[in-house]
RNA sequence: AGGCCGAUGGUGUAAUGGUAACACUACUGGUUUUGGUCCAGUCAUUUGGGGUUCGAAUCCCUAUCGGCCUGCCA
C-alpha cells in the first residue's frame, strides 16, 4: 500500500529482473528454500528464506520448501516439523513442500543413464585410497584403476549396490569428469554411496543414497526452479551443477551464490551452535541467547524485525559480518510502535509517602503506548508505600542527575511529583528507605512555579507481583569469536550472558499472555517466556534494553 | 602453493563511465510525564600502484589483503 522509498535492488534481483525482461522461461520465476532437516534454522537461514520467498512474490512466481534429505544419518522428521514451523512463524508460506527423497527413483534412473553414456562408473577404491588418488589443491589426481571399466559392468555393479550385495563403503558410483581438474569438485565426484541406514521418509527402501551434488541441481530441475540461490561456498560446485544438467539434458535451473550472514558477538554455523547446546553453554536450541529462529522468537524478537533486518543487510557476494546493533535496532523499531508499556522495578528501593493516608489506594491511568493512541490506557494502583529503582536515587548528585535525590523532587510516571525529605540507612550505611512527601496538586498536571525534569517509574509495594526475569547479554565477549583459529570459540563465551532476578511488576502484568512482549518503561522490552510462564505467573526474558544515552556516559 | 570469488566511513549497503549516498553506530543540540520515541546537526568512505578516458568506486593490468575448495556432509 504505502510505498516507495525506492529500495536498492540487489544483484540477485537485478539478474532475475533481467531474465524476466529477456523472456527467459517465458518470464516465469521460481525459487526454493532447500534446508537439510538435520538442525534448527538460524538467522542466516532467515536471510535465505526472505530472499527466496520475497523474490518469488515480487516477480509473481513460486517458492517451494524442499528438504534436501539425502543423508539419513543426521536427518529426522522432528527437524522437518521444526523447520516448517519456523518458516511460517517468520511469515512465509511455500507453494509446495518437496523432498529430495521423493526423487530417489528418478535419480537412480538418471545415474544408470550416465553410466550407459560413459559418464559415470562404479569404483571399488577404499575411502583412503580415493583420497590419495584425488591429488591435492596443487597436484593433479590420478585415475582409479576402475575408471575405465566397461559401462555394462558398472551398470551391473550399480544395480547390485542397490540390491544390497555390497557392504557399506565397499563401492561408490562416481561421475567420470577430469581427475586433473583444478576444481576438486570435478575430480570424479561421488554420486552414490552405500549406507545402510533408516531414512526418515523412505524407511529401509534404499541402502544407497545419492550425494548432494547428484541431487540438488536435479531436484531444482525437476521442480522447474528457474533461480537456484545458495551461499558462496557452493560456488565451486556450480560447474558440477551445470555438468549434470547438461549431460542429462534436463531443465536448466541456474545457480547463483550470495554471501551468508554473519553477526558480531555470536556464531551461526550449525556445528558451533551444536557445540554450545551439547556443551551445556546454553539451555537448548531455543535458548534466547542463540541466533536460532526459535531462540530469537522465545526472546521476543518479532518476525517482522528479523525480516526488516534481512532487508537492511542486503544481498551481495562480499563475506561480511553485520553488527548485532543493526539487528537490535530492527527489534526496537518494531517493538517501539507495537509493544504495550508497563512499569516494573528490578532493584527495588522502598519509598514511603509521609503525607499519604495509610490505607488510601487510588488508581492512576497509564498510557499503554504513546506511539499508538488506539492502544488505550490502564489503571495502576497508587498507595502509601512504593518501590522505585535503586539507581533512580542518589543521596547527592550534580544537576545532570535529574532523578531523585535527597531534598530533590521527581515525577512518578503517570502519578505525582514527590520530594525526598529524609532517608533511612542500615548499619552498613546502605539506603534502605526514602521518606517522601507528595505534592497533591501534581496529578496529570505540572506545577506552575517550578520545573521538575526527572520522571521515574514505580510500583505500589503492596500490589506488586513478583516475576522472575532473565537478563540476557551477548553470548560472547569477543566481537568475532571465530576470528582466531588457534583459539576455540567457546573460550570467548561470556560468563555473564545470563543474569537472573526478580521484577516487581504492576498488577496488570500478571495477565500477560506467554509469548507477548511489552516495554518495561525506562528499562527495556521484556517477553513473557513461552516455556516457563504459567497463567498468572509470568517469567520474563529481556528482549533488548532501551537505548540508554545516560548510562553510556556514566 | 593451484583454482574460483571478493575488496566503498567503525558496521551493513547504494551509486552499473558523469557532484560518493543511505541506514546503523558514535557524538552535539531541540522536544518529551520513558535520559525511550521523534526532530535537527556533527565526525567519518572508494585497499596500494599503474593504465584507458574529456571524465573511473565503476573498465584494463598489477600488487596486497580476505573468503571458499583436497567428506562416501550439505
Amino acid at each position: 500500500m504505502s510505498e516507495s522509498k525506492e529500495k536498492p535492488i540487489d544483484f540477485v534481483r537485478q539478474m532475475v529482473a533481467a531474465d524476466v525482461a529477456a523472456g527467459k522461461h517465458d518470464g516465469r520465476v521460481q525459487t526454493r528454500f532447500p534446508p537439510e532437516p538435520n538442525g534448527y534454522l538460524q538467522i542466516g537461514h532467515a536471510k535465505a528464506i526472505c530472499l527466496n520467498f520475497e523474490i518469488a512474490r515480487e516477480f509473481k512466481g513460486l517458492c517451494n520448501l524442499r528438504f534436501d534429505d539425502t543423508n539419513p544419518e543426521k536427518e529426522s522428521e522432528e527437524f522437518v516439523q521444526a523447520i516448517e514451523d519456523d518458516i511460517r512463524w517468520l511469515g512465509f508460506e511455500w507453494a509446495k513442500v518437496c523432498f529430495a527423497s521423493d526423487y530417489f527413483e528418478q535419480l537412480f534412473d538418471w545415474a544408470c543413464q550416465l553410466i550407459e553414456s560413459g559418464d559415470a562408473y562404479v569404483d571399488d577404491l577404499s575411502f583412503d585410497e580415493m583420497r590419495e588418488y584425488r591429488g591435492s589443491i596443487t597436484a593433479p589426481g590420478k585415475a582409479s584403476p576402475y575408471r575405465e571399466r566397461p559401462a555394462a559392468e558398472s551398470l551391473d555393479l550399480f544395480k547390485r549396490m542397490r540390491a544390497g550385495e555390497f557392504a557399506d563403503g565397499e563401492k561408490v558410483l562416481r561421475a567420470k569428469i577430469d581427475m586433473a581438474h583444478p576444481n576438486m569438485n570435478m575430480r570424479d565426484p561421488v554420486m552414490y554411496r552405500i549406507k545402510r541406514m533408516h531414512h526418515h521418509r523412505v524407511g529401509d527402501a534404499w541402502c544407497i543414497y545419492p550425494s548432494y551434488d547428484f541431487t540438488h541441481g536435479q531436484s531444482d530441475s525437476l521442480e522447474q526452479v528457474t533461480h537456484s540461490l545458495c551461499s558462496l561456498e557452493f560456488e565451486d560446485h556450480r560447474p558440477l551443477y551445470d555438468w549434470f544438467i547438461e549431460k542429462l539434458g534436463i531443465f536448466p535451473s541456474k545457480q547463483t551464490e550470495f554471501a551468508r550472514l554473519n553477526l558480531t558477538y555470536t556464531v551461526v554455523s550449525k556445528r558451533k551452535l551444536r557445540t554450545l547446546v551439547e556443551g551445556g553453554y546454553v539451555s537448548g536450541w531455543d535458548d534466547p541467547r542463540l541466533p536460532t529462529l526459535r531462540g530469537m522468537r522465545r526472546r521476543g524478537y518479532p518476525a517482522e524485525a528479523i525480516r526488516n533486518f534481512c532487508a537492511t543487510v542486503g544481498v551481495t557476494k562480499v563475506p561480511s559480518t553485520s553488527d548485532v546493533a543493526l539487528l537490535e535496532h530492527a527489534v526496537r523499531e518494531v517493538l517501539n510502535r507495537t509493544a504495550s508499556r508497563r512499569m516494573a522495578v528490578l532493584n527495588p528501593l522502598e519509598v514511603e509517602l509521609t503525607n499519604w493516608p495509610e490505607d488510601e489506594v487510588i488508581e492512576v491511568e497509564g498510557v499503554n503506548n504513546p506511539e499508538d493512541p488506539d492502544a488505550g490506557t490502564r489503571k495502576i494502583p497508587f498507595a502509601k508505600r512504593l518501590l522505585i529503582e535503586q539507581e533512580d536515587f542518589r543521596e547527592e548528585a550534580n544537576r545532570k542527575f535529574f532523578r531523585l535525590k535527597l531534598d530533590g523532587e521527581v515525577r512518578l510516571r503517570g502519578a505525582y511529583i514527590i520530594k525526598c525529605d529524609s532517608i533511612e540507612k542500615d548499619a552498613d550505611g546502605k539506603v534502605t528507605k526514602l521518606l517522601c512527601s507528595v505534592d497533591l496538586d501534581t496529578l496529570n498536571k505540572n506545577p506552575e512555579d517550578r520545573k521538575v525534569k526527572g520522571v521515574i517509574h514505580w510500583v505500589s509495594a503492596a500490589h506488586a507481583i513478583e516475576a522472575p526475569v532473565r537478563l540476557f547479554d551477548r553470548l560472547f565477549s569477543e566481537e568475532k569469536p571465530e576470528a582466531d583459529k588457534a583459539v576455540e570459540f567457546t573460550e570467548f563465551v561470556n560468563p555473564d550472558s545470563l543474569e537472573e532476578g526478580i521484577a516487581y511488576c504492576e498488577p496488570s502484568l500478571a495477565g500477560i499472555e506467554a509469548g507477548t512482549t511489552c516495554q518495561f518503561e525506562r528499562v527495556g522490552y521484556f517477553c513473557a517466556d513461552s516455556e516457563l510462564s504459567k497463567p498468572g505467573q509470568p517469567v520474563f526474558n529481556r528482549t533488548v534494553g532501551l537505548r540508554d544515552t545516560w548510562a553510556k556516559k556514566n
